[in-house]
RNA sequence: GGCCCUAUCGUCUAAUGGCUUAGGACGUCACUCUCUCACAGUGGAAAUACGGGUUCGAUUCCCGUUAGGGCCGCCA
């Protein structure tokens, strides 16, 4: 009988994505919780590349599983690009260590060589189906002696490797969803390899979790009926096996399995990086989603998470991921964050946006998270050719760090201060004025403004001469209102005040102008 | 269709037999602040799927029903 692997050893726990397609947000989850498990109890976290399906499997995706894995700061202790001591941590590269195990099983007749074809199978689950029944492999093959098998063989015919299941009661133990029984006489004689050196996810599974003396298999609900049958696997083998956890699936609006190409959330952890979500806030979200601290604290940082982290806590049912929620841990953050990382982290989606360019130098004056051997000395405004300083750049994000919820939306709310605005005239217009009190206002602004000195110019001086008259007019709004959407050009923005001192003298008095024009 | 898992506000969840008029957060609504947006604050609406047991007492334990989900691949 397989033994589950003693406490008493080091904690190893794993996680085995298939580089088949970009890094899922599901499989960040999973890759959470195992890196979790492993820092609470001091042990190893290992990622082990399952690309035993060659035709699907592309390098690419392993870079995407690195990249969404640095992103989200999980750090591991063996396999991928680190590597480790327990062979190679791609399964496309350990095949003569599955076909030793392979022939065991082939040598002691625990399997065997099937040669059905795929249509003859596939007509077979249909009937079998149609009758109502379950879908089990008949067992046809199993009846062929070693000479039957390797003449076939011999003679060229396709063939897999079938385990040959015999009917009994196996018990899962979850150390989430308790025991679990399974009559395996419904599985029929799995297919466990294509080959003695190409094996399927089942074989190769068990012969890895055991040869990286992984003590705990955490992996979403959906292989919870691969476990009996990694248990059957084990079993024929006589190898121990692991705890198995199976953590509840993420679920999208319809509370389905949130896949590849679903529209209502994006599945995709690239999708995050790239609408600027934050990595805090990704992981403080995702962890919530089937855990909780069991009290009403919500922030917490991976550390926080680790301290904290524990099983029992852990959800059994689904959770639907909602995004609003995410936003709002997003938004959290970044008003938390410090002005020069915020501003920072939005430098690459400014320019994106096509409004500043970096200007590139051998200086280390301004210190950027930016990619590249040499440093950025600062920015140009792509429409005015101006040049940008970081610390303007930091000056205009922080009137909207309170706004932001992504950081891709960074540029269309600061689009404002570095190209020539446009807007109908009617919204210059307060809603509780008339059409008409405006030229006298723009006027009154004009005049005012001019007579404040360059080097007064900032934020409170404003106040200090517009805000009288303002009261004045028994409506502040009747002065502030059409002073910030000549200066904003947008009916919602940062105080008028605050984007007057960021655009300076000059450009503010031009915008009111500007608006004296479009009346 | 078979096997399995799950079931508290719209969503994520707390309450692991009595301390509960079922708590918090997001969202939503109202109000405060306010030129707008956002932030912040205050308040409101909002849930134990249903039916049986067990018990002095069930959100909590058991059974059934219903609903949702997962799996039933020579994918993982």
């Amino acid at each position: 009988m397989p033994k589950e692997q003693k406490l008493n050893q080091e904690v190893r726990v794993r996680m085995a994505p298939s580089p088949t397609g970009p890094f899922h947000i599901g499989s960040a989850r999973t890759a959470l919780f195992n890196y979790l498990f492993a820092k609470k109890f001091q042990g190893k976290f290992i990622i082990r590349i399952e690309d035993t399906d060659r035709t699907r499997s592309k390098v690419e995706w392993e870079e995407s599983i690195q990249e969404a894995l640095n992103w989200l700061r999980l750090d591991y202790d063996e396999g991928l690009e680190k590597g480790g001591h327990f062979g190679s941590y791609r399964q496309s590269e350990r095949s003569e260590i599955y076909q030793k195990y392979t022939e065991k099983l082939l040598f002691s007749r625990e399997a065997y060589y099937c040669f059905c074809t795929p249509a003859e199978l596939e007509e077979h689950r249909n009937s079998q189906l149609a009758q109502g029944l379950a879908p089990i492999y008949s067992g046809k093959c199993r009846k062929l002696t070693k000479e039957q098998s390797a003449q076939k063989k011999e003679a060229g015919d396709q063939c897999v490797i079938r385990l040959k299941v015999t009917p009994q009661t196996v018990v899962v133990n979850d150390l989430l969803k308790g025991q679990i029984e399974y009559d395996v006489a419904l599985f029929g004689d799995i297919v466990i390899a294509k080959s003695v050196d190409e094996p399927l996810y089942n074989l190769a599974c068990v012969i890895d979790d055991f040869e990286m003396k992984i003590t705990h298999v955490i992996r979403g609900e959906e292989h919870l009926t691969n476990t009996p049958k990694q248990f059957l696997i084990a079993k024929a083998l006589g190898l121990d096996i692991p705890q198995y956890l199976h953590l509840p699936l993420i679920l999208n609006q319809q509370r389905a399995k949130l896949s590849k190409r679903d529209p209502s959330v994006a599945a995709k952890v690239s999708d995050y990086i790239e609408q600027g979500y934050l990595p805090e806030a990704v992981v403080n979200f995702i962890a919530f989603l089937g855990w909780n601290p069991g009290d009403t604290r919500e922030i917490f940082s991976l550390e926080e998470l680790i301290q904290d982290f524990s099983v029992e806590k852990l959800q059994k049912s689904g959770a639907i991921f909602n995004v609003p929620k995410l936003d709002w841990f997003n938004g959290y953050y970044i008003r938390q964050m410090s002005l020069d990382k915020l501003t920072n982290l939005c430098v690459p989606y400014l320019v994106k946006a096509g409004l500043i360019s970096p200007l590139w130098g051998k200086s280390e004056v301004i210190p950027l998270v930016y990619d590249s051997n040499f440093t950025v000395l600062g920015f140009e405004n792509n429409k005015t050719k101006e040049k940008v300083s970081f610390n303007q750049l930091a000056k205009i994000i922080s009137l909207y760090q309170e706004r932001l919820k992504k950081l891709a939306e960074i540029g269309e709310l600061v689009e404002l201060f570095f190209e020539e605005v446009e807007y109908p005239k009617e919204i210059l217009k307060w809603k509780k004025m008339e059409m008409a009190e405006l030229p006298a206002v723009l006027d009154f602004l004009l005049k005012t403004l001019q007579e404040v000195n360059e080097k007064d110019w900032n934020k409170e001086k404003l106040e200090s001469v517009l805000m009288p008259e303002a009261e004045r007019l028994g409506d502040r709004g009747k002065l502030l209102w059409p002073l910030r959407v000549a200066v904003s050009g947008k009916m919602a923005s940062a105080g008028p005040f605050e984007i007057a001192e960021v655009l300076g003298k000059e450009k503010t008095l031009q915008r009111i102008k500007k608006a004296q024009e479009v009346l």
